[in-house]
DNA sequence: TTTGAAACCGCAATCGATTGCCTGAATTTA
DNA sequence: TAAATTCAGGCAATCGATTGCGGTTTCAAA
């Protein structure tokens, strides 16, 4: 209960009789103290337990070997992995991680973001929230001289770091993969478009589509259907059209692809003969559903990783004038399963 | 790319004459400056944007209104849900969270309360990881005057505050269900029984079989299961014995349940009829397998919430002499589902 | 008009670490 | 031997916010 005080320099310097100075320049192994001090110091710090003052130091230096990452949802499966992978990554080289969520509302989105800001955090990793389509508050951060790194769903038109998958060739393989199953009348489950993620997987959808020579029905892409309950609806709407799809893809996520699963059970609808189903994400469960979901694999711890390691690069040019606004881009990976597999 | 210069109090004191003493009063509310310049001070604060220097002021005041969190990983749904409850309650205070995991490694647990105390962290959160068996690095965070609170997994000889479940209750409730389901030759999963919750679900299952007059029968005991896998392995074992289970509790976690399940469904053994399989922890997944798990939930979000509570009744409260080291003990509910419901 | 007490506000120190500048000593070069 | 470097280390300012102490002003009571 008695906070121990803690050694400072002050300590250390007082009973080698020095100044704070050398011991300072000591411990930052600068080259203007004689190796013979340096050594005491060092000795000293360790014999009295010295650990430097994070906050002094963060004061003075203006950063804080900090990161702070703002997503929509700790506990969704993709963005907990990404995290994971950015802490992973960033924790060997001693910087901490400051996590916040927005829960999809764009007010709390912009108040994380504000909040790092105040922090002195040295770069914000974030994933917008549906809500956020205004986005002078990441503007905010780039003017503040903070470095930002968007992944996954990220805001276009602004310049900066970015990783993110190849949605749109993840989602023509996908439908692609469904055609050469056999699937004739193929429904897509769309999310907001005004996510970027969303619109690139309509648009890999619609490719595919192209390139085969197979119409676009209107009346099989739903609108917003991105979730369980969502996926659920929209399903029952689907299956009781004249002409029902054989085959839904819920481009949204895997959620909505168990939605569309759940309703195919109730009406005693087979899968994958009568109905063929694919979702969006590998969330683990999808192996276990019966039949086990086929889905797209976005790689996040890895993401994660790549996000983190992106900084490093970047701060270590950070001398060279010439700033390229980098995307790095994941190409995800079909995970075929039982969900669409009826051919062989 | 030009960090733009961030205002501070002493050039709100420049532009209206005083100084910089009075501006921080004003800015803190206190009852030392007139009312006028108060209002000029918040006015003119807010025509300059002004923000607090957080860094300069932790500094100043010795604490950082952050909150340090170790689990042994941020992607498992348990940690991740209480991570999202923690997150939710301590926003709204202000409060910021720095997320360490400890990938299950003393060493890397350790690492992570030091970086933590280093940086000068209010509270530190922690759920031991199974390799932790010293706690000296726990005994440190005390003696920094540093508020420490466990959860889940806990190191029961501290005298800390703690969030923890009924582990032992729930057990045995849950093999009680089994019990009164007719199952009657019981077997039992369990992890590492140097951390508390494994040993109490021990407890838990053992006090059932007694309050039933039923044996212990040690060869359906089996050490160590606490995977998917090493679940599997355990369930191969178990169903090859002369005498094999009729029903498992895979103490443990969902995990192992699902390893168990792969096996009875590989070796053909009908789900619950020939066999009941009850997982802990209620992943998401338990409730779509086939035939869907019964299991334990462990109300992760609230308890998340909860922690975050007990920490500011705490700080409210730190005037007071006396300090009880508080635990929290939250009930688990049994969520029966198919895999162990054969009656009726 | 004097006294006393609030009410305001400024001064300067403090929280520790860092760093530019300067001085004195040691070493090298001419 | 004198001049030029190099090297070590000290001084003091700095990063912004906070706060104890003390001084000045204001206003009311005597």
């Amino acid at each position: 209960m008695k906070p121990k005080k803690r050694i400072t320099i002050y300590d250390i310097a007082e009973k080698l009789n020095i100044t704070a100075s050398s011991v300072s320049r000591a411990l930052n192994n600068s080259n203007h103290v004689n190796e013979a001090t340096k050594n005491l110091v060092l000795k000293t710090a360790a014999e009295l337990n010295y650990k430097r003052n994070v906050l002094a130091s963060n004061l003075r230096m203006g950063k804080t070997k900090t990161i702070g990452v703002v997503v929509p949802r700790i506990n969704q499966n993709f963005f907990s992995n990404v995290i994971a992978g950015i802490e992973d990554a960033t924790y060997q080289k001693g910087y901490n991680l400051i996590i916040c969520q927005s829960n999809e509302s764009r007010d709390k989105e912009i108040k994380c973001v504000n909040t790092l800001i105040n922090q002195h955090v040295d770069c914000i990793v974030i994933s917008v929230s549906v809500e956020s389509d205004d986005h002078t508050h990441l503007k905010n951060v780039i003017e503040q001289g903070i470095q930002l790194i968007q992944f996954d769903r990220v805001a276009e038109e602004l310049e900066t770091l970015k990783v993110i998958n190849d949605n749109e060739q993840a989602s023509m393989e996908a439908v692609t993969h469904l055609i050469e199953q056999g699937y004739k009348r193929i429904a897509l489950l769309e999310g907001p478009q005004s996510l970027n993620i969303f619109s690139q997987r309509k648009k890999g959808y619609l490719a595919a589509l192209k390139k085969f020579n197979m119409p676009v029905i209107d009346e099989l892409i739903i609108e917003n259907a991105w979730t369980k309950e969502l996926g659920a609806a929209a399903t029952r709407k689907l299956l009781s059209l004249p002409e029902p799809p054989d085959a839904i893809f819920a481009s949204t996520s895997d959620f909505s692809a168990l939605g569309v699963l759940d309703v195919a059970h109730d009406m005693d609808i087979k899968v994958p003969a009568e109905l063929g189903i694919l979702g969006y994400a590998n969330e683990p469960f999808t192996e276990i559903t019966t039949p086990s979901i086929t889905t797209i694999d976005q790689f996040s711890v890895h993401m994660g990783k790549t996000i983190a390691n992106l900084y490093f690069e970047e701060m270590d040019k950070k001398e060279e004038t010439v700033v390229t606004p980098k995307v790095i881009s994941i190409k995800p990976q079909l995970i075929v399963r039982s969900s669409t597999r009826r051919l062989k």
